[in-house]
DNA sequence: AGCGATTTTGACAATCGTTCTCGATAAGCC
DNA sequence: GGCTTATCGAGAACGATTGTCAAAATCGCT
């Protein structure tokens, strides 16, 4: 059974209240800035959480780090996302999906999964 | 200005006779139990040498790891990769370079890059 | 509202992959 | 053979993440 607590919302609404990814710690920081004495644990337990039910999207930067984001849109889709700023566009991409299944089942690979994620500079940010 | 020592070509050799990607650490143990008594330090920076040389490939895999691949085809691909056995399959995708830069463009982003990589199950391991 | 069982929390330690430090070693050049 | 300088390697340092466990908070029930 799961509980509601003030610090599961905390993180929801943290998270929402932003525009593009965010890791763990740089809401964990924005969260303590804010006045809220939430663990770094806590955070990371909630993200993973919200990503486990669909209420957020996961994607690792370049550099390992994990990052996630409000989830706008159920289902699967892919991002746009601004290498400097982090702002997102979510994309839908039926074309993909069909181009991993066919090439994965052209090799004789079986149940395909995908990453496919376009990391740019946006407009603001150039 | 670069040097040749056996260690570079330690590992370099011990990339390519492998058939898929591995991480750092796992080439590191082959070769120690190869008798080598390379270090780990020194494998990390040849494998991210090799990678900025063109002359591996290199990825993240689902836990956050670099896996290096030595590269067969030089130039831009993308993969599909056994999340079993790691055995790997290079692909080439124009219509995915075409549809990323197309649609970095029609939201205003500039310089586009993607990661695009397929996982798995191959023939051998279902 | 009060109680009790059970989750959840949070400070801290532990882990894991990777990078840094720095004295020792060895390539390449004369 | 020497000299200069890049490279090596052992271990420390690091940063992100996860585990530990006692204390605190939640939910269902009365």
């Amino acid at each position: 059974m799961k509980r509601n607590t003030w610090q599961r919302t905390a993180v929801r609404e943290a998270l929402s209240a932003r525009d593009g990814f965010v890791s763990a710690q740089e809401l964990h920081t924005a969260l303590r800035s804010a006045g809220s004495p939430i663990g770094l644990a806590t955070v990371y337990r909630a993200l993973s959480d919200l990503a486990g039910e669909g209420d957020a999207d996961s994607l690792q930067s370049a550099e390992g780090e994990n990052l996630y984001r409000a989830c706008v849109s159920p289902g699967h889709h892919h991002h746009l996302i601004c290498r400097v700023c982090g702002r997102t566009v979510e994309i839908e991409a039926d074309a993909i999906e069909e181009w991993a299944a066919r090439t994965a089942a052209a090799h004789g690979f079986r149940d395909p999964q995908h990453v496919v994620d376009v990391f740019a500079v946006c407009d603001r940010c150039s």
